[in-house]
DNA sequence: TCTGTCTAGTTCCAGATGGAACTATCCTGC
DNA sequence: GCAGGATAGTTCCATCTGGAACTAGACAGA
């Protein structure tokens, strides 16, 4: 049973009740993994981004035709209207010109329209038009109803502690995101 | 004070003390959007999964010519010896053509060595050759480092609690990540 | 006010990506 | 044992990606 030479969840320091009488599933190299590799969290982190985002985006794209990286625009320039390429390459950390190209495609589709900052002209500040907005405001209930399967498992409590969890490492993510 | 129209901590339930007095980076888009977007669960999810595995692959990539879909592969293959380019794209939901190239690579590399299933000469199961394995062990130290450094915020309690939330909902991530 | 340095944004290009088509093998029912 | 359908893996190709070079504007110091 080669699988479980490395199951360290007590190394750990991981109780994790309930994933050892899945066992049965014993031939899902999925679950077992999840259960036992040496780096569960960051892991686990990324099977569910993994997981989450990709087929969100996938079918985003092919039923509105908005991308990720246009996506994630909208949700700052929504979140800060007059945001400016350089803000949002900083805060979500992709590269600037992948942002670039997304703001000139969504430029196009008049969802969203950009100035010129009259003290600083290379930069260029930018807000949702009507149909930008209006846009947003379609798409944004299929994240939610998505975060809301993610999340189903949880109890209201456990969800308020994740985000608290997840918030704090978050927050200490300037001392280990850049300088890496 | 634009920013502001849209925090809704409170109406997510979300307590999350401590992020109230950051308002001195109010500037700070990055930690703004952390603290207040619709869908703060899964942006703080995708947030800490890009900051960490970016930056890690990147670096992994420059230095020792592993790409990301190969160190997938190896951890597979560590953990489950004789796994298929089959399980491991189901149990990571990489698609099998970008797998097959990364297999490919490593085994021109040297480290994995591939066969073919007797009873069924379709599959292919492989292990990580003496090579493979060392290699494998001179990788995952930067891995586990980085995710501490990722972890450090969080008390070993809320370490566990992280691993113990994370786990539930991957474990009923069946239910909603095939079939959107 | 010129010069060197910095920064915002764009463009270029080599390489990666993933959907779809393809090949080879296996399995099921007739 | 053969036809139809499924499955593992590969190949093709249009598209995306991100590093690096580039353009244009800002700014500091001599």
């Amino acid at each position: 049973m080669p699988d479980d030479r490395r199951v360290r969840e007590d190394a750990a320091g991981n109780g994790d009740a309930g994933w050892n009488d899945v066992r049965s599933t014993d031939g899902d190299l999925r679950h077992s993994i999840l259960r036992g590799n040496p780096v569960l969290a960051a892991y686990r982190l990324n099977f569910l981004a993994n997981f989450f985002t990709g087929p969100l985006y996938k079918r985003m794209e092919a039923e509105t035709g908005i991308t990720r990286p246009e996506f994630i625009v909208m949700l700052c320039l929504d979140h800060r209207p007059g945001a400016t390429g350089q803000d949002i390459s900083a805060a979500t950390g992709r590269p600037k010109n992948s942002l670039s190209r997304a703001i000139a495609r969504l430029e196009t589709k008049g969802l969203i329209a950009r100035t010129v900052d009259s003290s600083d002209q290379r930069r260029q500040p930018m807000v949702l038009t009507d149909a930008g907005r209006e846009t947003y405001r379609d798409l944004l209930p299929r994240v939610v109803e998505r975060e809301s399967q993610m999340l189903a498992p949880l109890s209201a409590r456990e969800r308020r502690d994740l985000l608290d969890l997840l918030g704090k490492m978050c927050r200490a993510s300037d001392g280990w995101a850049e300088t890496y």
